[in-house]
DNA sequence: ATTACTGCAAACAATTTGCAGCGAA
DNA sequence: TTCGCTGCAAATTGTTTGCAGTAAT
């Protein structure tokens, strides 16, 4: 999982410490939309030390070697989720308990990009966020970690 | 300007100051999307002195008012734009200067909704934002308030 | 007179930075 | 060895809160 980051930072002749692969490991192998905190929790429940800066910084490295995308829901805080393969794709967020579904849609380049060009603008990219109500949350009472 | 916000004070009997009434004229005669610190030195300009925690506190009430909506994109502050009779648009943002110009597309509702259904959520809401160049920075070089 | 507001400064949360010491290459 | 990294703590930024004093009702 961690293979792609040991060798972009060797590319770039950058160390390859453990602290870089540990947090590019609990990143690179969730399918969620993790914090900076999230992730330094989950190093300590590994036992694995890393000053909050440290993390930050990779993040950085992570960012800038593309195979990490940075994300902002609002929340006063950032996320980061693997790149993968997805080139493009919207979120779902539920207001409710904030789990979050990715899902793609072709017709959106087209018509931003229509949209844009007849504001006068060029489309470099959007981003379309749904929030709405999970079918957990719709089932069962009121969520958790509500926002 | 600040009529409907003076009446919703009153109406809830709320002290209408001068300072609430100072940051109400500036955000609510503006057609931008100002952050707090815009609203202070705008106040400031104006000679008018008004603590940071004011304008915070006074931005709270006005957005519960309905007078002004929050926005978040991504720069790690908010924005306030009034409400004006605008029910939902979008943002196009340009990725050089910064300006912001809003837009309407009644299809985006009708798709969002199916596109949540069709994931099992119940839409609530949606934001797109589109980001590019605009007219005047593709005309002339590089911008200057990118981020 | 009440009651809520205002300014100020301290408190906060997320993130960044400076620096001495440690560890890859 | 040589850089660049790491941890730690201090610094920053946007925003909130506690409190004594002040102004709107």
């Amino acid at each position: 999982m961690t293979a792609p980051f040991a060798a972009y930072l060797r590319e770039h002749s950058l160390p390859v410490t453990a602290q870089r692969l540990a947090i590019a490991e609990v990143l690179l192998s969730s399918d969620r939309h993790l914090s900076a905190e999230e992730i330094s929790r989950d190093l300590e429940s590994r036992s694995i030390r890393a000053a909050t800066a440290t993390v930050y910084r990779t993040l950085d490295l992570l960012v800038t070697s593309g195979l990490v995308v940075e994300r902002d829901f609002g929340e006063g805080f950032r996320r980061f989720e693997p790149a993968r393969d997805i080139p493009q794709h919207e979120h779902l967020i539920c207001a409710s308990c904030g789990v979050v579904r990715e899902f793609r849609d072709e017709r959106l380049d087209r018509m931003t990009t229509l949209i844009a060009e007849s504001n006068g603008f060029t489309r470099q990219g959007h981003r379309l966020e749904i929030r709405g109500l999970c079918a957990d949350c719709l089932a069962h009472g009121a969520g958790e970690r509500a926002r």
